[in-house]
RNA sequence: GCCGAAGUGGCGGAAUGGCAAACGCGGCGGAUUCAAAAUCCGCUAUCCGAAAGGGUUUGUGGGUUCGAGUCCCACCUUCGGUACCA
């Protein structure tokens, strides 16, 4: 290493370049000496025992009492990319805590699945032609390929995809039922269509009404398919406290579904005709300080008085005509970001009647309010509302106090006061608090008939419908009125499809599989690509024609309910049967990313309930405890992505160091949940591991156990349980490999405690410790060998090691038994660490047996 | 802005309110080797000191406690989510 030949090259270091590192090691492992544990060798025959002996097969007597776990993963899309090393981090502890529960004599339910339908396989049909079942088929061979090489203990006999005609049956088989209930229904909602691109855009990918590439975006109403899920909003947000989550999680989900307790309040609108001007607040208790009301763009009222001249001045309507041109074509997000930094609005001219006052109150347009929250118009106070505070002193308009923090009045205010306090300058609700001054303001509105109490959720029913190929079917079809009676649609024959009246396709007929299409383009008309599917989309029953429902359902819908057929996946008769639902549900441990923490997580959620309601499930929640893997970034601390070419392979780091090390890296870069580096440098750690493991196996083993090392194995075995139990497994790692250190050093290591050993690596690393079994003399798989048990007894040390302090620094140590007293521990502490007390004196002796004695001094 | 998570050696990280830095990477020294790789052994928070030993240290500042990385308050930084939700 010392500059003898200063004049040589210097060589590369292994941190400095991520893929060089990768290709150095790879190409210094080739022409090395064999590997006495050939990786290459070993784990594809160990994956091949495990498919030809059904080793994990999930099989559960209906009799048994025995414990079961249901334990999922978040079945991945199968993109084109193929896996990458975050998928493994959730998949290796979730066969972590499979292969650990079956030891523990648990009957395990370990599946594994696609969520195959999605956007890219379609775009990709569309750029190449290539089918989207093509694509699909091919990804999803590969990703299996990928998942079968890491060694994952599956049981592969209940693959589903959800673009298998035999799961898309009963997929609709929901949705019809969804329908019967009411909970599916169709609507007219305000999308954002790109007539360059023929596609409805989300709110993220438009900016300034404009697509990412430039091309207009029009907001126009689109028929759409919804799904009711506010009526669930209560128990969804309710039964969060049934679950074992992320407290994050539980807080997430709970405000998306944003109940809040208000009232609707109505104001009159004069020389308005219509219904009367309703607002939501959660303050009615500040009504008394309204000084004008705002409304929406988009809101009724705003388009009736732009089209109804007379009303208020010409130059006021054009005003407010521009105004909500300029805003109402944004998408929600867009309009949101720019209004929170300015607060832009125009005053209508239109005059509102306070409710209870009588008094004259300017009616506004402003973005700030949102059309799709509550009624699309609130009541301003100004005085006690951060926003409307901000948007009165933009436009000078006035603020009154009537809620007081101490009963007195306090003349300008400098800033709104939202909190809670005493009703002043409010007639007869002065002097109420604001509890009691909410329900004061909610009974006399109630009298007068101008309002009522009301729960309000942010959370809105669920957009169910998108104009796309690839997706399940939505299985309703339209009667169609045609011009004249022999004319064929299909044909061109001019008529109209009547959308108002839907009809369910008969169950027996499901699945409603989707046409072949050569041209896959969502195409001209917002209908969706299966409009072009003339021949699918219309057909005759009882000499009438009827058209099928052409928009798609998200691909959301697939993912909703794949836990439920998991547990019965070849059933064709029903969705699962009931003894297949007891034998596993509810899934008892369910990782997955945080990403999905509110949308697929309450989806799913809902679609559980309405399956509740109707007896098909049996636990009002599907998940019972959830855990979010962390985040693996690359090497350069930037989450991964091709564009910064930091992307990990797992192929690469499988072939060169072996499915087990990528399995015991993941494991051992920290916690589960923690967001972590990717560091390529610190994979021989565990590669060292690994072989130290396999090295002390097999050796020759020797007969007597130690006393060390009797007590080093029960602790280690204790340790290990109780970290696997609670999933903390990069300390399980470190605790073993404290464990392999100790027994590497020793003469010959005794075959009980490699025994042990190599079962409680299994879980970690299941081709090592099968391999390694079997070179022990074992016949059978190591699978469902039963799980080490330890003695508490040689847990615990008879004499210990006690460190003094003296006013909290340790000063000395003493060697006591177990059980001494505290007179002893006293004895013995001050005793060694006497000269540090001279002089002094002792004010307090703390001992707190076997962990610290503190002797506090004056 | 708000909500959530987190700030500990050169790096990844460990630590029921009780010896901070386990385990691993890297580094340094040694054994082995003709030499290297691999492997094995030892040292490795930091400062002062030849050593014995001592001081300091868990983002910052306070507090509670015999004792705080851990609990409380305020602040700073990073990451994730989210957004005028009335």
């Amino acid at each position: 290493m010392s500059a003898e030949n200063p004049g040589a090259p210097t060589e590369p270091t292994a941190t400095a370049e991520p893929t060089a590192s990768t290709e150095s090691s790879a190409a210094a492992a080739e022409p090395r000496e064999p590997l006495r544990y050939d990786h290459l060798e070993v784990e594809p025959r160990w994956q091949r025992v495990w498919d030809e002996q059904e080793t994990f097969r999930a099989v559960r007597d209906p009799a048994s009492t025995r414990p079961k776990r249901y334990v999922l993963d978040m079945f991945p899309y199968p993109s084109g990319d193929g896996l990458h090393v975050g998928h493994p981090e959730g998949y290796t502890a979730t066969d972590i805590m499979s292969r650990y529960w079956r030891m523990a004599g648990i009957d395990v339910l370990h599946p594994m699945g696609w969520d195959a339908f999605g956007l890219p396989a379609e775009q990709y049909a569309i750029r190449t032609g290539t089918h989207p079942s093509e694509t699909t088929a091919r990804n999803i061979g590969n990703f299996k390929r990928q998942l079968k090489m890491l060694g994952f203990s599956y049981d592969w006999s209940r693959e589903v995809s959800t673009t298998d005609p035999r799961y898309v049956r009963w997929t609709q088989w929901i949705f019809l039922q969804l329908f019967k209930k009411g909970l599916a229904y169709q609507d007219e909602i305000t999308v954002n269509w790109c007539p360059a691109l023929g596609t409805v855009l989300a709110n993220e990918e438009v900016t300034d009404g404009k697509s990412e590439h430039g091309h207009p975006v029009e907001r126009v109403p689109l028929r759409q398919w919804m799904l009711r899920i506010t009526a669930y909003a209560d128990r969804l947000a309710d039964d969060l406290k049934l679950v074992d989550w992320p407290e994050g999680t539980l807080a997430m989900q709970r405000a998306w579904i944003g109940r809040s307790e208000g009232a609707t309040i109505t104001f009159a609108v004069e020389g308005y005709e219509g219904d009367t001007l309703k607002v939501f607040t959660t303050r009615p208790d500040t009504l008394m300080g309204v000084t004008y009301v705002v409304l929406a763009p988009e809101h009724p009222i705003a388009d009736w008085m732009i089209k109804t001249p007379g009303k208020v001045p010409d130059e006021r309507r054009e005003a407010v005509q521009r105004y909500v041109a300029a805003t109402v074509n944004r998408s929600d997000r867009d309009r949101l970001t720019s209004a929170a930094k300015e607060k832009t609005g125009v005053d209508t001219g239109l005059v509102a009647v306070h409710p209870i006052t009588g008094q004259k109150v300017p009616v506004w347009v402003a973005d700030y309010v949102l059309g799709g929250y509550g009624t699309g118009a609130v009541m301003a106070v100004p005085g006690h509302d951060e926003r409307d505070f901000a948007f009165a002193r933009a436009h000078g308009l006035p603020i009154a106090e009537v809620v007081s923090p101490d009963g007195k009045l306090h003349g300008t205010l400098e800033a709104a006061f939202t909190d809670e306090g005493i009703a002043v300058q409010s007639g007869a609700f002065d002097g109420l608090t604001t509890a009691a001054c909410k329900s004061a303001v909610v009974v006399t509105l109630k009298g007068l008939g101008r309002g009522d109490g009301q729960v309000s959720y942010k959370l809105r029913d669920w957009v169910f419908s998108r104009q796309r190929y690839w997706g399940e079917p939505i299985p309703i079809y339209f009667p169609v009125e045609l011009e004249s009676p022999d004319g064929d649609p299909r044909k061109g024959a001019p008529h109209r499809v009547l959308f108002d009246q839907p009809i369910a396709v008969d169950e027996a007929e499901l699945p409603l599989t989707l046409p072949d299409l050569v041209d896959f383009r969502p195409g001209n008309d917002p209908a969706g690509a299966l409009a072009r599917a003339v021949d699918w989309r219309y057909f005759q029953k009882e000499g009438r024609w009827y058209a099928r429902e052409t928009n798609t359902m998200p691909q959301w819908a697939g993912s909703c309910w794949y836990y439920l057929r998991f547990i019965d996946p070849q059933n064709d008769a029903e969705i699962f049967s009931e003894a297949a639902y007891d034998a596993w549900m509810p899934v008892d441990l369910y990782i997955g990313g945080a990403e999905h923490a509110v949308l697929h997580l309450l989806y799913a959620r809902f679609w559980h309930k309405v399956l509740h309601d109707l007896g098909r499930v049996k636990h009002p929640e599907p998940f019972t405890k959830l855990v979010h893997q962390g985040m693996i970034l690359g090497e350069d601390g930037e989450k991964m992505s091709k564009s910064r070419g930091n992307v990990v392979n797992p192929d690469d780091i499988v072939r060169v160091w072996g499915a087990d090390v990528l399995r015991l890296y993941e494991m051992f870069m920290g916690p589960l949940e923690a967001v972590k580096p990717w560091q390529s440098s610190q994979i021989q750690g565990v590669v060292r591991f690994r072989d130290r493991v396999y090295a002390v196996a097999t050796r020759a083993l020797g007969d007597t156990l130690q006393d060390d090392t009797a007590r080093l194995l029960h602790r280690t075995v204790k340790k290990v349980t109780r970290d696997l139990e609670g999933m903390s497994f990069n300390t399980v790692i470190s605790t073993l490999m404290i464990f392999v250190n100790h027994l590497a050093g020793l003469a010959s290591p005794p075959r009980e405690a490699v025994h042990k050993l190599i079962l409680m690596v299994s879980p970690f690393a299941p081709h090592v410790g099968e391999e390694l079994w079997r070179l022990t003399g074992h016949e059978k798989s190591l699978a469902y060998e039963p799980w080490p048990t330890w003695d508490e007894a040689l847990c615990v040390d008879d004499v210990v090691e006690v460190p003094v302090q003296v006013n909290g620094k340790v000063r000395g140590r003493i060697i006591l038994a177990k059980d001494a007293t505290e007179d002893q521990a006293r004895a013995a502490a001050l005793e060694s660490v006497g000269s540090t007390l001279a002089g002094k004196q002792v004010k307090k002796f703390i001992y707190v047996p076997g962990k610290i004695a503190n002797v506090v001094v004056g």
